[in-house]
RNA sequence: UCCCCGAUAGCUCAAUUGGUAGAGCGAGCGGCUGUUAACCGCUAGGUCGUAGGUUCGAAUCCUACUCGGGGAGCCA
């Protein structure tokens, strides 16, 4: 009797008979020998079919299934260096759970609506399959290191009755005939739950109803938000220091096959440690102003424009490949599938270089006072090795409830910290204004209804002490760890704008 | 809300630039004993996003709309 396992467990049971119960991801086959590459949700194993006279009896009927047909496979394990995986199973006995009819992804190319119209079949693939591995991990992380250092877990409500930050972008339902709101943060409410507990966290999905549709935005996506009593700011950026460092140790050290898998910069995450930069926003502006932000674009405008040259001579080659005569059919498959990549990299860098001089302009106009954008940002965190963070910025781009700076009343006592290779905010945080009458002052200025934060002002009136806390988005995080060109990939099932099946 | 790009077979793309709509994959049938996105032969598969316009003639040119992609603003 053969005992059933899974494909992970196979390097301990070379020589052993074993089943294993998975899914056609992709077979081959010729006369009297088939191929199955199996894929069981551990991981993959190439399973040979030879036809013998204890095979005859399944042969042609598994011969004829169809990609991710569901079957189970009984046979000895070895070592085989040809397939990949590294082992083998030597089929003895097969049954077919469920014969699957044409299956809509194909082993080539596909663009991205349509795989996204099939996310719930799309993350079967052998990328996804990586990345939403790594992302259980991060969260699990995320949880032991607030588990492990103290910190207690505070649920927050997701039916919030007004803003935590800005009013606009909220998804506003209907709650028994009355408007709520979808929480954005449930910061507040960890206020109050650190004066109890000291040092709290939530975690859980937040809803923004941005109207933008980029590659770093998600209308539903996984925040988790610590807040410690008797914090300062510098306390909040240790802390963020620790988690990232924790997470990024973390999966170093049980996805090193997944992170290859994804082609990941290996040395670059292994550079993530503490102290990470601590820069001003005064001082990212004079940054952003100086010299090295110029020769950074100027440089990037030389070598983008030397790799769309280097585009260009490519693809026509590949071009000519695909359409010459006597070329194998699947050499000619790969570079018509190398011409549409390396098109969409082309039109990439054209849209890039097209941009530099504006973000040039921007930089080197940067006033004061205002905002830092995007492109900013990127400059700034591709000026570095390691994650940045930039503290104080001026307080009227900045939620009210943040610390005014007692030494200079224009900026506030927060924090976002920017992940490298110009990934961009992967953190946003302060310490919290602890004064009855700042704050007071501060919901005035920002023209809020008292009312609804008389609740908030109590922690102001019972025992107030300096705290704070950060958010960090779990999706954003993934990417930049994986190295992903779009946010979408990291979580099951991506909500965007317009965009909600399935 | 604004700017740029796109929509042709189930999928990914062609169509000599305005002159009879084509290939690969996938599907079906047949062949092949070590394949790595296997290979070889045959078959089926189309209201060229929608609606107008220009023209002897439109997938191709023009206008509007719809949907999608990328970016700006805003943000984690």
């Amino acid at each position: 009797m053969a005992t059933k396992t899974t494909i992970d467990q196979l390097e301990k049971q070379v020589g052993d008979t074993v089943t294993l119960q998975g899914w056609v991801y992709n077979s081959r086959a010729s006369g009297k020998i088939i191929f199955i590459i199996l894929r069981d949700g551990t991981g993959r194993c190439q399973c040979v079919i030879e036809k013998d006279e204890n095979t005859e009896s399944f042969f042609a009927d598994v011969k004829k299934l169809a990609q991710e047909s569901a079957l189970a496979l009984t046979g000895v394990v070895s070592k085989e260096e040809r397939a990949t995986g590294g082992f083998e199973l030597k089929v003895t006995d097969a049954t077919i759970v469920h014969a699957a009819g044409d299956y809509p992804i194909t082993p080539k190319p596909h663009g991205i609506e349509f795989l996204m119209k099939h996310r719930h079949l799309w993350f079967r693939s052998q990328r996804q399959w990586h990345i939403l591995r790594v992302r259980a991990t991060v969260i699990d992380q995320i949880r032991r290191f607030f588990n492990d250092n103290g910190f207690l877990l505070m649920d927050t409500p997701l039916f919030a009755p007004a803003a935590g930050e800005g009013a606009q972008t909220l998804f506003q339902v209907d709650y028994f005939g009355d408007p709520v709101f979808l929480a954005q943060t449930g910061q507040l409410y960890l206020e109050a739950a650190c004066m109890a507990h000291r040092k709290v966290y939530c975690f859980g999905p937040t809803f923004r109803a941005e109207k933008s549709k980029t590659r770093r935005h998600l209308t539903e996506f996984w925040m988790v938000e610590p807040e410690i009593a008797f914090a300062s700011l510098s306390d909040v950026i240790d802390l963020s220091e620790d988690l990232l460092c924790s997470i990024v140790d973390r999966v170093l050290r049980d996805h090193l096959d997944d992170l290859e898998a994804l082609d990941r910069n290996i040395d670059e995450l292994h550079a993530i440690k503490k102290p990470f930069h601590r820069i001003t926003y005064t001082e990212a502006a004079d940054l952003l102003r100086g010299s090295k932000a110029k020769a950074l674009l100027e440089r990037d405008l030389v070598e983008k424009n030397a790799r769309v040259e280097e585009l260009n001579a490519l693809i026509e080659e590949l071009d000519a490949t695909t359409k010459a005569q006597g070329v194998k059919q699947w050499k000619k498959d790969k570079a018509i599938a190398e011409v549409i990549d390396r098109r969409e990299e082309r039109s990439e860098l054209e849209e890039q270089i097209r941009n530099i001089p504006h973000h040039m302009e921007l930089a080197a106009n940067f006033e004061w006072g205002s905002d830092l954008g995007g492109s900013d940002e990127t400059i700034i965190s591709r000026l570095h090795d390691r994650p940045v963070a930039v503290t104080h910025y001026p307080k009227r781009v900045k939620a009210f409830y943040m610390r005014e700076d007692r030494t200079n009343d224009d900026v506030v006592e927060c924090v976002d910290v920017l992940a490298p290779q110009g990934f961009g905010e992967i953190i946003g945080g302060s310490a919290r204004e602890e004064d009855y009458d700042r704050l007071l002052r501060r919901i005035g200025e920002e023209k809020l209804d008292r009312n609804d934060y008389e609740w908030y002002l109590d922690l102001r009136r019972f025992g107030s002490v300096p705290h704070g806390g950060f958010g960090l988005g779990v999706e954003r995080t993934v990417a930049w760890i994986c190295n992903l060109k779009h946010i979408r990939e990291t979580i099951p099932y991506p909500r965007m704008m317009g965009k909600f099946y399935p």
